[in-house]
This record gives C-alpha cells, sequence and structure tokens, in this order.
DNA sequence: TATGAATGAGGATTCATTCAT
DNA sequence: AATGAATGAATCCTCATTCAT
C-alpha cells in the first residue's frame, strides 16, 4: 500500500504544497523558484514543465483552494437573507478559512504582492461578494461596518489572536462568536421595532 | 523668497516620502531604490549618502511615524483601565492610524516582509502591548477576542470598507464606534451582575 | 571529428583556466567577474551557474593544484628524516612549484587577499608542515632559518630571478641546488663532531 | 608641552600613518578611503584636501620610507665591491627593512596590486640594483642566485618565520646570518683557487 | 518527465572622486 | 583646513525564464 517513490503525477501537488509554505513562511517575492526547486530535489527547470511561470504556481494554488469559497458565495445566494443564514455562511467561512489556513494567512501578509497578480482583483471581488451577502442596503452605515468587520475579524483571527491563551479550537469558536453577535447587532439594529423579522 | 530649487537639507525627508508612497502603493520588495532615485532626479549613490541600506530608509520611516503609538501607549498606562478609557484608547488609535495612513497601511499589506525586517517584532510588540490595555485578565476567552477585534477592525477598516458608500470620515467615525461597542460589550460582560463599573 | 564548438562540459575549466591566469596577472580584486565572462564568451550568470561565489572559483582552483602539495607531505610523512629525504622534499616542491607556477605567483603576490580568503590559513598551515619536515627542533636557530628559507627561496625563485640572464630549467636547477644546499648547511652544523649522520 | 588636540599640519602625516597600517593589515585595494576617513574622524574630502588620489597617499608614504633603501644603494655604490661592503649592505638592509616594517610587508603581500601602480616598476627597480650590488657578473648561475636569495630572505623573513621560536631580535640576527652566509659562500666559491680576495 | 547549461535583466551596494561652501 | 552632498561607474550576485537533449 505505501509507495516506495513518489505517487506518478505527485510532483505537481508536490510543487504545490512547498511553494504554499515557503510562500506562507517568507512571502511569494522572497521566495525563489530555486528555494522550491530544492526542497523538492529536483531542478528548477523541472517546474516550468508542471507551470509556466512563478506566478502560474500560485495561481493554481489559489485556484485549487479557494474554490470552497466560491461554493460558499454559490450555496447563500441560494439561500434567505435571514439572520439565520447569515450566521450560516459566518460558520461555514471559518471553516473554509482554517481549512486552507496557510493559503489566507498568504493572501493576508502579502496583499501588497497579491494585488498586482491577477488573483488579486479574484479574490477582492470573492470577499466583497460575501460581504453584499451580510449586508442589507438599508442598513445603516455603522451596520454595515459590523457586517464587514465581522468578515474581516475572522481574517484576523488566523494570526493575530496570539496573545490570548486556550486551546486553538476554542479560540476559533470564540472568533467566530464574536463575528456573529456583530452581524446579530446590525440585523437587531435594523429591524428594532418590527414585529417580524424576515 | 520663492525656493527655485528644492530646499536645501530637503533631500533625507524627500527620500523617506517617496519611499513611503512607493513602498505603500507597489511593496516594499517591488520598490527598487532606482525607481525611488528617478523620482527624486538623484542617483541612487544619494540615497546611500543618506541611508545605509534599504531597509535603513524604511526603519528610519517607521520611527518617524510610529513615535505617536509609543505616546498613546505611555498615555494609556498612566490612565487608570476604566471603560472610559479603553474608548478613549481607541479614538486615540484611529487618529494615529488615520494621521499615518500610508504606513500603516503599508505595514498591513507587507506583513510577510515586515515580518523578516528588525521593525517587524517591534510593531508587533506595540501592537500587543495595546491589545494588553484593552483586554483584563479575567475577561472570558470570548470577550478578550472581542478587544483584539476591536483593534484590528481599525486597521482593517483603513482598507476593507471601499465596499461602503459614504464620506470617509463618516466611515471612520462609524468603525470607530464599531470598535468602541465591541470593547463595551466586552466590559459588559466581565460586569454582568456587579452593581458598581469600575 | 574536429570539435567546432567548445567541447561540452568544459566551460567549468576553461572558468578556472581564464580567471587564474587573470588572477595571476592582475590580482584577484582587480579582476571583475565581467571580465572573466567576456575572456570566454559567455555571461557573467553562467559564471555563477558553475560557482556559487567569486572566492568559490579561487577555492576550486587552489584545491584542484594544490593536492600535490598534499601529496608530497604524506610521502615526507612517511619518509626517514635524513638529509637525502629532505633533499627529495625540495626537488620534488621544486617540481610542484613549477607544475602549477601561475597559482603559486598568484598567492606569493596576492597574500593580503589571501589571508582573509579561507584558503589563506589552509596554505599557510601546509607550507608550515613542509618546514616542519625539514628543520629539527634541536637545530640552532640559524639552522631552522636555513630551512625555512631554503623553502622561501624557491618561492621567490618563481619570479624574483629575472636579473639572472640564462635557461629558465638552469635556473631553476641552480635554485634547488642552492636551497638544497641550505638545508645539507643546517644538517652539517647539527652533526658536527658525531661520527654518524641519521 | 604636550599639545592638547592635534598639532597643526599634523593631518597629513596621521593619514599617511593610518592608511598605512590599514593597506598592510587588509590590502590596499580592500582598503576604502572611507575607512581611512573614519579611523582618523575626519571625511573622506578631507583626505582630498592633502592628497590628489588614493594612489597618491600610498605613493607619498613609498616616497619617505623607500628613501633609506636610496641611501643605501648610493652609499654601496661609493663602496670597493669586496665581501666586508656586501655583508654591510645586507646588514644595513636589514636594519631599513625592520625600521620600516609595515611597508615592506605592505610592499610584499601586495606586489599584485603594487605592480600595477607607478611604484611597483620604482621598487622593483631599487632591489634590482641591490642585487647587482652583490653578484658579480663572472659569479656562476648558482652563486648569483645565491646573492639573490639572499636578499629575498630577508624580506621573506619579516612574516615567514613565525614558525620559529625565539626573541625577535635574536630571529633578526639570525635571518641576517644566513644571508650573510649565503654572499661569503658565492664569494669563496668565485675566488677559489685564487691567492687573492679582491 | 525531467535536466544541464545558459541568458538578460535587474537587484543592492560600494567606491573614488568632485565641488560649492 | 575641512565638510556636506552628490555622482558615475563599477561591483558581486540573484532571479525568472528558456531550450536542446
Amino acid at each position: 500500500m505505501a509507495t516506495p517513490h513518489v505517487r506518478k503525477g505527485d510532483t505537481r501537488h508536490r510543487i504545490q504544497d512547498v511553494a504554499l509554505s515557503l510562500f506562507a513562511e517568507q512571502g511569494y517575492e522572497k521566495t525563489s523558484l530555486r528555494e522550491i526547486a530544492e526542497h523538492l530535489d529536483v531542478t528548477k527547470a523541472a517546474l516550468y514543465y508542471h507551470f509556466k511561470t512563478k506566478e502560474d504556481i500560485l495561481i493554481s494554488i489559489v485556484d485549487d483552494l479557494a474554490r470552497p469559497v466560491d461554493e460558499l458565495i454559490d450555496w447563500a445566494e441560494g439561500q434567505p437573507r435571514t439572520l439565520a443564514t447569515k450566521q450560516e455562511i459566518l460558520r461555514r467561512y471559518s471553516e473554509t478559512l482554517w481549512g486552507a489556513a496557510e493559503l489566507f494567512r498568504f493572501m493576508q501578509e502579502n496583499q501588497a504582492t497579491v494585488r498586482e497578480l491577477s488573483i488579486g482583483e479574484t479574490f477582492k471581488s470573492k470577499i466583497q461578494a460575501l460581504g453584499e451577502l451580510l449586508k442589507e442596503p438599508e442598513y445603516s452605515m455603522t451596520d454595515q461596518v459590523r457586517c464587514i468587520t465581522a468578515l474581516f475579524s475572522m481574517h484576523a483571527g488566523m494570526f493575530a489572536m496570539q496573545s490570548i491563551e486556550g486551546d486553538p479550537d476554542d479560540k476559533r469558536a470564540a472568533i467566530l462568536e464574536v463575528a456573529q453577535g456583530l452581524i446579530a447587532d446590525a440585523h437587531r439594529d435594523a429591524h428594532r421595532g418590527q414585529t417580524d423579522t424576515p
């Protein structure tokens, strides 16, 4: 069952893995193809058999790992715009984020780089789409800020909560709770005085 | 009376200005010293008369612009740890952030780069210090997350709120309001059932 | 059958050859990689494919060419410490020196440079080892000086004897003769009054 | 009597001193004007007030310190070409060498550099002149080599005798003794069978 | 499916030198 | 007698990329 030497067709994936972890650790610009190749014990030229350019490696990683976000958006667009839906969006987004933590950390910490790359726009628009699904046009500005903050607090949560002690899973739950609280606040504000919440 | 050429002694500052705006726009790594020099109509070597290395340029900028954060921390450490103090910390931090928006945007968008530079640790510890001034040890994990989120929501607010329409100053006020709300929530939670709030 | 272009795999050696002759002619510091590359009709970057640094080029040359000295030391350490052995050491050293004249001339004329490089110590210790094989602890100081002088006179002989007319091979023989004479003097002094020479 | 701050007109000499010691320590090429200036707590530009170029600094040092060699040659040319004269030449040369040890060490260790500089030829011709005063045209090649070796052994002696234990002055005396011995050998060879030595 | 060899463009940095003040 | 500011040319080196094999 165990494969003695690396499985055929594996190299492409191994490149992506090593590349992502180096990109996340050192940044995109500071990671050279030589370095990636060395970690894999292949030559730089081998990378070019599998990918057209350095940027291509990154794109392929992002494409693979960002699909769940697309699926989340697709799903959400088919749901009623209730508070419960929004809470569920956040819950699922939390899962997505932690499922591809290295990638999102990379995106977060290399925004200046990513902005110039073709993936930049793509990503930004996806998060914006998510934002649109959380806030409502009639919300006050403050409540709109609450919605966007809910989203970004989860991003920040991935690396900025080191000063808080505790089990990672508990922390993640707490972060989600705070984000959901923000959405709930916005929702309550907007529907104050109404009998029925949609 | 008007200075026909650039004022004497100005070059050092002009370098910092141009460098910061290029760093913020394109990222640190993608900005070459040649580019900075060309924007200033001097030679690369002139930069080296004023700064020892490329990193040194950045350090000098950060040193100048991050002083207000130090002052804020100093001030805050002399205040009672009341809710009002914390609200005021956030208000002042908001001011600081917008007073040096380009720098903070740079720090935010180039974290991977900054992490490896000597300023990385410096900055991280300052923000952590601020965080410590907002949260209390006896807070629940959720409330601690609220405090850290309050801080980071203001960072995120500087560039992630483009999807919200409205006057920038209003937006900034709304962001501050949300951040202060988070702190207030944490405070209320922690003191629920008590007659007196400190 | 004739190779129209340079033979494959040759480049590494060609770099070493050109580098050594330029280093010897102009000195290490004054020889730029650009110059070496131009002599070879390749780009500077090509040099970096074959060698990690400029110093590395030099190290590789020294490693290759200094091996005979190691072999000489190894051989000598297995021999009895007689006068005949010492004379033979000098004879072989003479051969070694002339077999890699360019390198030794370089080492001689670039001591200040070489001293800071990693090869500096290496070389110094080898020559010291040779010196130890020539002199004996019980020798008078003068006789020890004779031994060291014997060694160094052969180095000096490689470039300092231009004021003497004559066939190079004859000159070399004469230099060796003088060196051997110095050793013989030292030996005679030390054993004066003894019946047997070891 | 003591001058509280550096004596007027001193700077020129201080530059020469610092420059020579840095040149000797690190080599000419590796010593930058910045470094010299820093050691003196002046600016690079100040060096240019006193000297026209970097090479000029070196030339001025050499001119000052090499004068004794000229005087030695002048003196020797007025003496009879006897063995005693030659011994005295060596003795005086030994004195000269140790009187300006740093300079001679520099010349010895930076030959490749010095060769390209204008002083190179100057120096070489002086040593050659000394050589001519030691050897005689009718000497055998071996004896001519003895004479040149006598000269160079004193140079080598300045730094190559570290493997010999003992008081520096004793060592210097031993080196001179060996050099004089070589000259004596040459002389004896040449006059073997003659009743009278000139 | 890869490699060995190479390139062209560009990077940061250092240097000797100049000149107005 | 010396400085502050700057330059132009050069340095070593690294990178993403290419292509014949």
